[in-house]
DNA sequence: CTTACTATTGCATAATATGCAATTATGAAT
DNA sequence: ATTCATAATTGCATATTATGCAATAGTAAG
């Protein structure tokens, strides 16, 4: 069963003959007829009385115009909505992010964005563990690190330097080390991801060395780990991004500030990612290009 | 738009993929994936988001069900009643017969016909004017005579013979024809058409004669034409069918009766005729059944 | 009676759909 | 981690369907 046929039928009862109707839709009357005579045989059941001159509805037919007319309209509103719906910035869209970029940074962002688009409804899902898009129906997720091979599309928000950083009450505590080496003494504390539990990694210029490292305090939480670090239990690894006021306030300073130091990799950075598909929808297009800029 | 994608897209979202569809379908599971395509497209909305393992709806998609769901179920419910109602014998059925036959023979038939088809309205319409089945909307007519060729469909019901009659105190008055160049002198009454008002032909055996005729009175109604000679106006010609009774009870007498006569061929008949159809209506088929046992 | 128009149909060609097999990807099981 | 079974997609060859044109038949109006 075509629509476009039931269109034609429709057509051809409202102009009142097969050519008209072929002229409305600039197809050949034999392909009016043929899509007529599909109709009737489709559903078994006469729809007009025809000469070669003129056409009249039967009973069955004037019944099924008058039957299926407003369940075309419905049928046509139905879709027509839709895409309209899917050109406008509406509905709910779903964000996934760590809990501590989202407490961190996402406030702000979220605020400025559903301040523009008044008709949308955010619904931010925080978790540190990594969640699937698609199985949860996620619109777009904020990604940290490495990007493993995915059907995802990415692009990059900032690239990321790691610091160490500790309370200036524990340096007075435990002392400020001067080499990597010193650090093997200290009360150390990191992600708990394999990348940054058990190694890091320091870059000076093209010097490079790797350390082992015993943490003292490990967390998948990157605002439990500043927490810990301003409440002078160490050492510890964190992203600039988690840090800004608390140097500029000297709540926390930075240790071996001459070395760039990372877990597994220095070329890490913040990814938007969002499913690959056809036709992506507005609100996402819209989500990601604003985290863009 | 095709039905059978929307059909289809119902169905991958209650079976949850796009294989156990095709299996519902007996299609290849390529044929399912090129459809939700197709269906992508033509509304320019993803519906689902997919992997190689498992498909999930988009909001867009959910939407999409929730709406065309319903749509969908009226346009079968739809087609579904048409098609029952196409073989149950209900609606109207419309009649078109001469005045005399109708009021002289149908009565019987349509009451008996309604008494087994109760859901069944009748709408008989009289007239002595040839109708156009089809710009009228009529169902089934009888018709008398020889038919015309045209679209329609024939059945013969009966055939007819006609026979020269008038009222036993008539033949007193003006005596009794002994043959058939008698009756030029005599009052002749006759049907208006044209094969019957100017020349009747007689036979008996292989002899044939014809007579041209000066008639007192004309009418295409037949009913007419009876009770002016029961008024004893003069001999009229009349179908068998308009006699019966009349001349059982010795209301009329038969003159002439070693002769046939007719307007202008024996070989008379009463048909019914419906329009030619691939699908004939059931009440149609049901009621030119009846007439025809 | 002619004319112009309408629906239908045959036919050649264009467009589309379909299944199969190969490919790619992924979730689950080992 | 690795393997395995399975789901979706895609290329390709083939089958099916749709389409316009031209021819046909039939009808209503002038």
């Amino acid at each position: 069963m075509n629509t476009e046929n039931i269109k034609l039928f429709l057509s051809v009862v409202e102009l009142g003959s097969f050519a008209n109707a072929a002229k409305q839709f600039n197809i050949a009357t034999s392909s009016v007829s043929r899509a007529i005579n599909a109709l009737e045989h489709e559903i078994g059941v006469q729809l007009f009385h025809r000469t070669t001159r003129k056409i009249a509805l039967t009973q069955a037919g004037d019944k099924f115009h008058k039957n299926i007319l407003p369940v075309q309209e419905a049928m046509d509103l139905t879709i027509a909505e839709l895409v309209e719906d899917a050109n406008l910035i509406t509905g709910t869209l779903r964000i996934a992010a760590s809990v501590s970029f989202g407490q961190a940074v996402l406030p702000k962002i979220v605020s400025a964005f559903t301040a523009v688009h008044s008709d949308l409804v955010i619904d931010l899902q925080l978790s540190d563990r990594r969640v699937d898009l698609i199985e949860e129906g996620i619109d777009v997720a904020i990604r940290h690190g490495k990007l493993e091979d995915s059907s995802l599309i990415a692009r990059k928000l900032r690239n990321v330097r790691y610091h160490l950083v500790a309370a200036p009450e524990y340096l007075e505590r435990a002392g400020i080390p001067k080499s990597i080496s010193d650090l093997k003494a200290m009360d150390l504390m990191s992600f708990s991801y394999s990348s940054f539990a058990r190694k890091w990694r320091f870059r000076q210029g093209n010097e490079m060395q790797e350390m082992s490292i015993m943490p003292k305090f490990l967390t998948s939480n990157a605002m439990m780990l500043k927490q810990c670090a301003l409440n002078a239990m160490g050492i510890a690894l964190l992203a600039d991004w988690t840090l800004e006021t608390e140097l500029e306030k000297g709540n926390l300073v930075e240790v071996l500030p001459d070395w760039e130091v990372a877990g597994e990799d220095f070329e890490t950075a913040i990814w938007i990612v969002y499913p690959s598909a056809q036709f992506v929808p507005s609100r996402t297009r819209a989500f990601v290009d604003f985290m863009v800029t």
